[in-house]
DNA sequence: ATGTCGTTCTCGGAACGA
Protein backbone atom coordinates (compact mmCIF):
# COMPACT_ATOMS: atom_id res chain seq x y z
CA UNK A 1 0.00 0.00 0.00
CA UNK A 2 1.82 2.97 -0.93
CA UNK A 3 -0.74 5.46 -0.01
CA UNK A 4 -1.44 5.54 3.72
CA UNK A 5 -4.79 8.01 4.27
CA UNK A 6 -5.01 9.51 8.04
CA UNK A 7 -7.66 10.99 9.48
CA UNK A 8 -8.69 13.12 13.10
CA UNK A 9 -12.07 13.15 13.79
CA UNK A 10 -13.01 14.95 17.28
CA UNK A 11 -16.35 11.90 17.42
CA UNK A 12 -18.11 14.05 20.21
CA UNK A 13 -19.30 11.10 22.17
CA UNK A 14 -18.32 7.25 20.76
CA UNK A 15 -21.62 6.22 21.99
CA UNK A 16 -24.01 8.26 20.46
CA UNK A 17 -21.97 8.95 17.26
CA UNK A 18 -21.33 5.48 16.64
CA UNK A 19 -23.86 4.46 13.55
CA UNK A 20 -22.06 7.92 12.19
CA UNK A 21 -18.57 6.81 12.66
CA UNK A 22 -19.49 3.22 11.22
CA UNK A 23 -20.72 5.05 8.10
CA UNK A 24 -17.66 7.18 7.67
CA UNK A 25 -15.52 4.50 8.12
CA UNK A 26 -17.26 2.15 5.89
CA UNK A 27 -17.07 4.85 2.74
CA UNK A 28 -14.12 6.73 3.05
CA UNK A 29 -12.12 4.00 4.33
CA UNK A 30 -9.05 5.47 6.15
CA UNK A 31 -5.98 3.67 6.76
CA UNK A 32 -5.74 5.18 10.43
CA UNK A 33 -7.97 7.17 12.46
CA UNK A 34 -7.44 9.11 15.44
CA UNK A 35 -10.74 10.29 17.92
CA UNK A 36 -11.22 12.79 20.52
CA UNK A 37 -13.59 13.37 22.99
CA UNK A 38 -15.29 9.60 23.58
CA UNK A 39 -16.95 10.55 26.43
CA UNK A 40 -16.76 6.64 27.41
CA UNK A 41 -15.26 4.71 29.91
CA UNK A 42 -13.24 2.11 28.79
CA UNK A 43 -15.31 -0.60 29.36
CA UNK A 44 -17.93 1.28 27.15
CA UNK A 45 -15.88 1.41 24.02
CA UNK A 46 -17.10 -0.26 21.11
CA UNK A 47 -14.13 -2.34 20.12
CA UNK A 48 -16.50 -5.40 19.24
CA UNK A 49 -18.07 -3.35 16.39
CA UNK A 50 -14.70 -1.55 15.45
CA UNK A 51 -13.88 -5.00 15.07
CA UNK A 52 -16.23 -6.09 12.51
CA UNK A 53 -15.90 -2.93 10.75
CA UNK A 54 -12.29 -4.17 10.24
CA UNK A 55 -10.31 -1.71 12.52
CA UNK A 56 -8.27 -2.72 15.29
CA UNK A 57 -8.33 0.04 18.32
CA UNK A 58 -6.27 1.35 21.35
CA UNK A 59 -7.88 3.70 23.50
CA UNK A 60 -7.58 5.96 26.62
CA UNK A 61 -11.28 6.39 28.14
CA UNK A 62 -13.02 8.52 30.71
CA UNK A 63 -15.97 9.02 32.05
CA UNK A 64 -18.55 11.82 30.77
CA UNK A 65 -15.44 13.88 29.11
CA UNK A 66 -12.38 13.80 26.82
CA UNK A 67 -11.19 9.91 25.25
CA UNK A 68 -9.05 9.14 23.07
CA UNK A 69 -8.07 6.47 20.56
CA UNK A 70 -6.65 5.18 17.67
CA UNK A 71 -8.00 3.18 14.64
CA UNK A 72 -6.04 1.18 12.43
CA UNK A 73 -7.13 -0.92 9.31
CA UNK A 74 -6.64 -4.38 10.16
CA UNK A 75 -4.39 -5.49 13.51
CA UNK A 76 -4.42 -2.91 16.09
CA UNK A 77 -1.73 -0.25 16.81
CA UNK A 78 0.74 -0.73 18.59
CA UNK A 79 0.69 1.43 21.82
CA UNK A 80 3.78 3.49 22.47
CA UNK A 81 2.46 5.97 25.25
CA UNK A 82 -0.83 7.01 26.75
CA UNK A 83 -0.44 10.49 28.50
CA UNK A 84 2.44 12.98 28.56
CA UNK A 85 5.75 12.47 30.21
CA UNK A 86 6.35 14.92 33.12
CA UNK A 87 2.64 15.68 33.53
CA UNK A 88 1.64 12.57 35.14
CA UNK A 89 -0.92 14.00 37.65
CA UNK A 90 -3.43 14.80 35.03
CA UNK A 91 -6.28 13.32 34.82
CA UNK A 92 -8.06 13.71 31.93
CA UNK A 93 -7.74 10.94 28.85
CA UNK A 94 -6.15 12.92 25.88
CA UNK A 95 -2.48 11.55 24.52
CA UNK A 96 -2.41 8.42 23.27
CA UNK A 97 0.27 7.04 20.59
CA UNK A 98 0.83 4.44 18.74
CA UNK A 99 2.76 2.71 15.87
CA UNK A 100 1.21 1.76 13.05
CA UNK A 101 2.51 1.23 9.03
CA UNK A 102 5.66 2.66 9.85
CA UNK A 103 4.33 5.44 11.48
CA UNK A 104 4.08 6.99 14.89
CA UNK A 105 0.77 8.41 15.53
CA UNK A 106 -0.02 10.85 18.43
CA UNK A 107 -3.62 11.29 18.83
CA UNK A 108 -4.28 14.41 21.14
CA UNK A 109 -7.01 16.49 22.49
CA UNK A 110 -5.11 19.55 23.53
CA UNK A 111 -7.78 21.29 26.47
CA UNK A 112 -10.46 23.37 25.58
CA UNK A 113 -9.05 26.18 28.14
CA UNK A 114 -12.68 28.14 27.98
CA UNK A 115 -13.26 30.72 30.06
CA UNK A 116 -10.39 32.69 29.85
CA UNK A 117 -8.33 33.68 31.92
CA UNK A 118 -9.01 31.31 34.63
CA UNK A 119 -7.96 27.75 36.10
CA UNK A 120 -9.37 25.79 32.57
CA UNK A 121 -7.02 27.89 30.70
CA UNK A 122 -4.01 28.11 32.69
CA UNK A 123 -4.98 23.65 32.58
CA UNK A 124 -4.78 24.40 28.62
CA UNK A 125 -1.18 26.02 28.86
CA UNK A 126 0.19 24.19 31.06
CA UNK A 127 -0.74 20.84 28.85
CA UNK A 128 0.31 22.48 25.68
CA UNK A 129 3.75 23.52 27.29
CA UNK A 130 4.26 19.49 28.48
CA UNK A 131 2.86 18.46 24.82
CA UNK A 132 5.39 21.01 23.19
CA UNK A 133 8.19 19.27 24.86
CA UNK A 134 7.31 15.45 24.20
CA UNK A 135 6.61 16.76 20.64
CA UNK A 136 10.44 17.99 20.29
CA UNK A 137 11.68 15.15 21.58
CA UNK A 138 9.19 12.90 18.83
CA UNK A 139 10.81 15.45 16.20
CA UNK A 140 14.46 15.06 16.96
CA UNK A 141 14.16 11.56 17.05
CA UNK A 142 13.92 11.17 13.12
CA UNK A 143 11.27 8.66 13.04
CA UNK A 144 8.67 9.42 10.83
CA UNK A 145 5.87 10.70 13.16
CA UNK A 146 2.33 12.63 12.84
CA UNK A 147 0.66 14.82 15.69
CA UNK A 148 -3.15 14.59 14.81
CA UNK A 149 -5.70 15.54 16.90
CA UNK A 150 -8.23 18.55 18.03
CA UNK A 151 -5.95 21.17 19.44
CA UNK A 152 -8.26 23.55 20.59
CA UNK A 153 -6.47 26.39 18.78
CA UNK A 154 -7.31 27.99 15.76
CA UNK A 155 -3.93 29.27 14.03
CA UNK A 156 -4.69 32.38 12.29
CA UNK A 157 -6.98 34.64 11.63
CA UNK A 158 -7.30 33.23 8.28
CA UNK A 159 -8.92 29.99 10.08
CA UNK A 160 -11.89 31.13 11.11
CA UNK A 161 -14.87 32.77 9.22
CA UNK A 162 -14.92 36.12 11.33
CA UNK A 163 -12.68 36.15 14.61
CA UNK A 164 -14.66 39.13 15.95
CA UNK A 165 -17.05 37.15 18.12
CA UNK A 166 -14.41 34.72 19.21
CA UNK A 167 -11.86 37.91 20.05
CA UNK A 168 -12.20 36.46 24.19
CA UNK A 169 -12.33 32.67 23.36
CA UNK A 170 -9.63 30.76 24.26
CA UNK A 171 -9.06 28.89 21.27
CA UNK A 172 -7.73 32.32 19.83
CA UNK A 173 -6.01 33.97 22.71
CA UNK A 174 -1.73 35.21 21.38
CA UNK A 175 -0.91 32.91 24.68
CA UNK A 176 -2.40 29.59 22.43
CA UNK A 177 -1.43 30.76 19.15
CA UNK A 178 1.84 31.37 20.26
CA UNK A 179 2.32 28.09 21.56
CA UNK A 180 1.23 26.46 18.18
CA UNK A 181 3.73 28.65 16.88
CA UNK A 182 6.36 27.68 18.72
CA UNK A 183 5.37 23.82 18.02
CA UNK A 184 5.66 24.35 13.98
CA UNK A 185 8.70 26.18 15.04
CA UNK A 186 10.16 23.07 16.03
CA UNK A 187 9.88 21.86 12.08
CA UNK A 188 6.55 20.51 11.96
CA UNK A 189 4.47 20.81 8.95
CA UNK A 190 1.28 21.67 9.20
CA UNK A 191 -0.15 19.36 6.53
CA UNK A 192 -3.87 21.06 5.73
CA UNK A 193 -2.25 24.60 5.71
CA UNK A 194 0.34 23.51 3.54
CA UNK A 195 -2.25 21.79 1.07
CA UNK A 196 -4.80 24.52 0.95
CA UNK A 197 -2.37 27.38 0.74
CA UNK A 198 -4.54 30.11 0.92
CA UNK A 199 -7.55 28.72 0.78
CA UNK A 200 -9.90 28.64 3.54
CA UNK A 201 -10.89 25.48 5.31
CA UNK A 202 -12.78 24.80 8.42
CA UNK A 203 -12.72 21.77 10.93
CA UNK A 204 -15.09 22.75 13.46
CA UNK A 205 -18.21 24.29 13.07
CA UNK A 206 -20.14 25.03 16.64
CA UNK A 207 -24.09 24.14 17.25
CA UNK A 208 -24.91 27.42 18.18
CA UNK A 209 -25.86 30.21 15.55
CA UNK A 210 -26.16 28.36 12.49
CA UNK A 211 -23.03 27.99 12.48
CA UNK A 212 -23.09 24.95 10.03
CA UNK A 213 -25.52 25.83 7.80
CA UNK A 214 -23.76 29.67 7.12
CA UNK A 215 -20.19 27.57 6.91
CA UNK A 216 -19.14 29.59 10.04
CA UNK A 217 -16.30 27.51 10.31
CA UNK A 218 -13.00 27.21 12.78
CA UNK A 219 -9.85 25.44 11.29
CA UNK A 220 -9.31 23.51 15.02
CA UNK A 221 -8.16 19.96 14.13
CA UNK A 222 -4.59 19.68 12.93
CA UNK A 223 -2.21 17.05 11.63
CA UNK A 224 1.45 17.63 11.39
CA UNK A 225 4.10 15.62 10.14
CA UNK A 226 7.71 15.51 10.76
CA UNK A 227 10.49 16.17 8.39
CA UNK A 228 10.59 13.24 6.39
CA UNK A 229 6.89 12.31 5.63
CA UNK A 230 6.30 16.59 4.82
CA UNK A 231 7.45 15.69 1.16
CA UNK A 232 5.49 12.57 1.35
CA UNK A 233 2.04 14.57 2.08
CA UNK A 234 0.00 13.86 -1.25
CA UNK A 235 -3.23 15.06 -0.33
CA UNK A 236 -5.46 16.34 2.29
CA UNK A 237 -9.04 17.28 3.08
CA UNK A 238 -11.91 17.54 5.37
CA UNK A 239 -15.17 15.13 5.08
CA UNK A 240 -17.68 17.77 5.03
CA UNK A 241 -20.11 16.16 4.07
CA UNK A 242 -20.24 13.91 8.15
CA UNK A 243 -20.81 17.46 9.71
CA UNK A 244 -23.66 17.54 6.91
CA UNK A 245 -25.70 14.49 8.32
CA UNK A 246 -28.50 14.63 10.50
CA UNK A 247 -27.07 14.07 14.76
CA UNK A 248 -23.42 14.92 13.77
CA UNK A 249 -20.95 15.82 16.00
CA UNK A 250 -19.43 19.22 15.36
CA UNK A 251 -16.55 18.79 13.99
CA UNK A 252 -15.95 16.74 10.44
CA UNK A 253 -13.22 14.10 10.05
CA UNK A 254 -9.87 16.15 8.69
CA UNK A 255 -7.33 13.85 6.76
CA UNK A 256 -4.04 13.53 4.98
CA UNK A 257 -2.81 10.92 2.49
CA UNK A 258 0.81 9.92 2.54
CA UNK A 259 2.44 8.53 -0.16
CA UNK A 260 5.14 5.91 1.22
CA UNK A 261 6.86 5.22 -1.88
CA UNK A 262 10.36 5.31 -1.51
CA UNK A 263 11.69 8.37 -2.77
CA UNK A 264 13.67 7.15 -4.96
CA UNK A 265 12.24 4.12 -6.19
CA UNK A 266 15.10 1.09 -6.78
CA UNK A 267 16.30 1.31 -10.73
CA UNK A 268 14.86 -2.17 -11.01
CA UNK A 269 11.98 -1.88 -8.65
CA UNK A 270 12.53 -5.50 -7.83
CA UNK A 271 13.05 -5.74 -4.09
CA UNK A 272 11.34 -8.50 -2.08
CA UNK A 273 8.84 -8.54 -0.27
CA UNK A 274 10.95 -9.92 2.61
CA UNK A 275 11.95 -6.19 2.74
CA UNK A 276 8.48 -5.24 3.59
CA UNK A 277 7.37 -4.13 7.09
CA UNK A 278 11.26 -3.70 8.27
CA UNK A 279 11.19 -0.27 8.70
CA UNK A 280 12.62 1.03 11.81
CA UNK A 281 10.01 3.91 12.99
CA UNK A 282 10.14 3.23 16.28
CA UNK A 283 10.84 0.63 18.98
CA UNK A 284 6.57 -0.05 19.24
CA UNK A 285 6.95 -0.27 15.13
CA UNK A 286 9.41 -3.07 15.50
CA UNK A 287 7.09 -5.26 18.09
CA UNK A 288 4.21 -4.63 15.46
CA UNK A 289 2.51 -7.28 13.73
CA UNK A 290 3.60 -7.38 10.13
CA UNK A 291 -0.29 -6.22 9.12
CA UNK A 292 1.24 -5.09 5.98
CA UNK A 293 1.70 -8.23 5.02
CA UNK A 294 -1.73 -9.09 3.99
CA UNK A 295 -1.61 -6.38 1.52
CA UNK A 296 -0.12 -8.48 -1.55
CA UNK A 297 -0.70 -5.79 -4.44
CA UNK A 298 1.13 -3.17 -2.24
CA UNK A 299 4.35 -1.79 -4.24
CA UNK A 300 7.18 -2.92 -2.63
CA UNK A 301 7.77 -0.79 1.21
CA UNK A 302 11.46 -0.27 0.54
CA UNK A 303 13.56 0.64 2.87
CA UNK A 304 13.05 3.44 5.95
CA UNK A 305 11.85 6.88 4.73
CA UNK A 306 14.77 8.24 6.52
CA UNK A 307 17.04 6.47 4.11
CA UNK A 308 16.86 9.80 1.73
CA UNK A 309 15.58 12.14 4.37
CA UNK A 310 18.95 14.59 4.79
CA UNK A 311 20.08 15.10 8.72
C1' DA B 1 -24.64 36.54 28.12
C1' DT B 2 -26.12 33.91 24.37
C1' DG B 3 -26.64 29.86 21.27
C1' DT B 4 -26.88 23.69 21.12
C1' DC B 5 -25.30 19.51 22.05
C1' DG B 6 -23.74 14.87 24.96
C1' DT B 7 -22.96 13.52 29.37
C1' DT B 8 -24.17 12.50 34.44
C1' DC B 9 -27.25 11.70 38.11
C1' DT B 10 -31.50 10.17 38.27
C1' DC B 11 -35.82 8.91 36.21
C1' DG B 12 -37.59 14.89 34.56
C1' DG B 13 -34.66 18.03 34.19
C1' DA B 14 -30.91 20.55 35.94
C1' DA B 15 -25.71 21.10 35.82
C1' DC B 16 -21.50 20.89 33.36
C1' DG B 17 -18.19 21.14 29.63
C1' DA B 18 -17.47 22.53 25.07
Amino acid sequence: MAKLRIATFNINGIRSRLPALLQWLEREAPDIVCLQELKAVDSAFPADQLRAAGYGAVWQGQSAWNGVAILSKGDAPVESRRGLPGFEEDTHSRYLEAAVGGVLIACLYLPNGNPQPGPKFDYKLAWFDHFIAHAAKLFRSGHPVVLAGDFNVVPTDEDIYNPRSWLKDALLQPESRERYRKLLAQGWTDALRTHFGDERVYTFWDYFRRHWDTNSGLRIDHLLLSADLAPRLSDAGVDRWVRGEPHASDHAPTWIELDMKPKRAPQKSTKTKKETGQEPAAKAVQKMPAQKRVRKKSVPVGKSARATASK
